[in-house]
DNA sequence: GCGAAAACTTGACGGGGGTCAAGGTTTCAT
DNA sequence: ATGAAACCTTGACCCCCGTCAAGTTTTCGC
């Protein structure tokens, strides 16, 4: 894998950044003037298909704001098996779990597609904090939510049957989207490891599912939920 | 179970109320004048032993501060088995989930003995979070110690054996009290539902773990470990 | 301190689901 | 467009561990 072949560092495209930091929620509500004042503290980055944006062990260097593509968070488990902790979508970020604690990164971060990122270093950051409280309410917010979300998790994977976590996490899904169609963000093996099970299993509880009459399978990723109140019954 | 027979609510001990925000991590870095501001904004509430402090489903009714005793934090699933979530001991705080986006608390707050706790209401702990940024600042930092430990959690509960997360937890719990003998801060229930298998599994391996010479059992609650690498290769 | 209630231990049993394997399908880089 | 690599599905096996039950020990309110 050649190291950062297709990595731009630099300010070559201020507008890329300006649109970066405008879309994310903890900065799009400042003023004007003040969002220039932070883009000029931000790099545009790159990444290709697969890349690894930051590994386990690397000190902290920074925020990362992803502008497009998608980003794929995981850890390693003792034995090598890895487990999805969260995809973060443009507008969202990372890195902060070593931003506020001086420690070093305990998860991976690698670039499911082609990925644009903006940057900011954390010292940068944390005087922007102090300087904008309102910014520190919003990464208040955005922390409170993710902790709600994993801690909610955590809590599935520990007492609900395999059945029930795949028949919630579809549940969870057309809630986000809307609609009772929903496409999967990830594939079946890394669903597997995020919600706690083998893609074999997956597989075989989809096309129980399927049988009982309450989903359809489209496609491998997209799914039709015919019956959400007899799925959630286990 | 009598409402709040054992509740004492004012300001009848505002001793007590100073010193509870003086042990606070996130307060206790002020002035004392400015301590005292807040102190003027909190009451101090006490439940007995078992007292629920808050359910699941209450609309926020602000910060809860531990001073003295201990505070059980869990969850029920759909079939109505119960996860706990963490314990609070003095100085560690809760209710925050609800502070920064306006939901209902989904977890439940138990006294696990007498429990003295101080409480700010919502609107009052965000003023302050505005007027002095340097709140948010350590706020964030637990935040985001909470998010790593409750992602690591929830990547042990989908990846490991229950051999291996109860040798983590063994560990962890060797670690914090920089002691290789540790003491179980709760019951064989409440432990098999923070790690997610049962108390049978949990009473099972510690025998094995004892026969195999890892560990010794001096009494239910006290353990102490023998090897601790050897535990650790499962 | 004492008695009741909660907690813990040990045994037996059965099923859910993880693992290995093999074959089919989709994706993607060139 | 095309071949290789990654992904998905289905089957067979079997073991881990959750559950139920019964007996023992510890805890705690009075």
């Amino acid at each position: 894998m050649t190291d950062n072949g297709h990595c731009g560092h630099g300010k070559e495209t201020t507008e890329m950044q300006k649109m970066c930091i405008s879309i994310v929620p903890i900065f799009n509500h400042l003023e004007p003037s003040e969002m220039n004042e932070i883009v000029k503290h931000t790099n545009s980055v790159s990444h290709p298909r697969g890349h690894t944006i930051y590994h386990e062990g690397d000190t902290s260097d920074g925020l990362y704001i992803v502008h497009k593509g998608r980003v794929k968070i995981y850890r390693l488990s003792e034995n090598g098996k890895e487990q999805l902790v969260r995809i973060l979508e443009p507008g969202d970020f990372t890195g902060e779990l070593s931003l506020f604690n001086e420690t070093v990164h305990d998860a991976y971060a690698e670039a499911m597609g082609k990925v644009e990122l903006c940057v900011m270093n954390r010292d940068d950051f944390q005087s922007f904090l102090v300087k904008y409280p309102a910014i520190s309410l919003k990464v208040l917010g955005e922390f409170s939510n993710r902790l709600a979300k994993t801690e909610k998790q955590a809590a599935r994977i520990a007492m609900e049957t395999t059945d029930t976590r795949i028949a919630m996490y579809l549940a969870d899904l057309s809630e986000e989207e809307n609609s009772s169609q929903v496409k999967l963000p990830m594939t079946r093996k890394d669903l597997a490891s995020h919600i706690g099970t083998s893609p074999e299993t997956i597989s075989r509880k989809l096309t129980e599912f399927e049988e009982a009459g309450w989903i359809r399978q489209l496609s491998q990723r997209e799914i039709e939920i015919l019956d959400m109140d007899a799925l959630l019954l286990v």
